[in-house]
DNA sequence: GCTGATCGTCTTTTATAGTGGACAAAATAA
DNA sequence: TTATTTTGTCCACTATAAAAGACGATCAGC
């Protein structure tokens, strides 16, 4: 009876729009990669449709985000301030890698606080960030990240501007975990 | 093109049932309470039907909890032990309370871990624990809880059996923050 | 200028999400 | 027992989510 006004439609559409774009994907190559049509993804990110289960799990699953990440980053109110504590977390259980969105919503300009367990590898696909300028800034442990066919050895500090798109990998060849900042823009 | 088999459906089903019956809630009176008919919250819990993001707003919604919780709760895999990690957590911005699922999912015992600000009060209606059995478990700092009419001064250590339902309160007189173990589970 | 490719939106059609009411089974009461 | 209330599921119908393809706009290269 109650209607609290907690209809995620809107908060959806703007957030696809922001994951989509990032990536530099166009409505059809996300199709292409989730499955979804392109003119149903066209109608969320106008929030002219109210997706069902299946298909945000789709969406999602194109981004290699779980689908709750997804709505928190959505579900986040766009203020000035984000507390540390209402900044969603995504841990790969596997190998303890953590994420963390540290930037409020939607800004123009996203920070990423990651923590990266000894001797673990991540690859990073070209494709997740074409048409974004980006940086790694390591804020303790080792950091060896290979860009294309080249390899950049980071210490404590370190700060490394991304080159054109490349099939990358992060690796941690130190003994306790590696921090590091991921900070990226939209061109 | 990929379909690595996250359909949210299932998950979301079972999440939903136990959501309602922890509360004692019939179909109907989840209907009333969300919007949704008796007959779709009926065919969500059997995975019948994938529910619009509509919908899950206004099911969470009734629950008290944003719909990322929801998810990311249904999301856990039904494993035997729960990383801190991995577990869900809520944070009130207006007060600063925060709330952590810390038992595995699907489990017949519910344990949540529960931060409460100084000089913060949190109402807990009557409707909210029927058909539960529960105790209030103190960590550290100090925690009036009033039930019903009667009131409850509890410190360190301590730990109380709730009684029939009645309207509650959480409240912190102390000077730090109140931190407790609330364990549940259903008749 | 033209051409072809790619972009997002719009149109049509189908599948299904969602509602309201009827229903049988189970529980509760008298 | 019988009557009454409450439970969850099923049915018929409507609303709309989702897919497939057409369409005009934009931009590149020639």
């Amino acid at each position: 009876m109650q209607q609290t006004e907690n209809d995620p439609v809107q908060a959806i559409a703007t957030r696809l729009k922001i994951e989509r774009e990032g990536r530099g994907w166009s409505l059809a190559e996300l199709a292409e990669r989730s499955g979804v049509s392109k003119a149903m993804i066209s109608k969320i990110e106008r929030s002219e449709a109210s997706p069902t289960a299946t298909v945000l799990g789709r969406l999602s699953g194109a981004f290699g985000l779980p689908l709750s990440v997804l709505l928190a980053l959505a579900e986040r109110a766009p203020e000035r301030v984000a507390l540390q504590a209402e900044q969603p977390v995504w841990t790969d259980p596997e190998t303890g890698y953590t994420r963390r969105a540290v930037s409020p919503a939607n800004s123009r300009l996203e920070l990423l606080d990651v923590s990266l367990p000894s001797g673990v590898r991540v690859p990073y696909p070209a494709s997740a960030f074409a048409f974004q300028h980006q940086q790694i800034w390591v804020l303790s442990g080792r950091l060896d990240f290979q860009e294309g066919g080249v390899m950049h050895h980071l210490a404590e500090g370190d700060c490394l501007l991304l080159g054109p798109p490349a099939d990358c990998s992060f690796f941690n060849p130190g003994e306790v975990p590696a921090r590091y900042v991921v900070a990226l823009t939209r061109r």
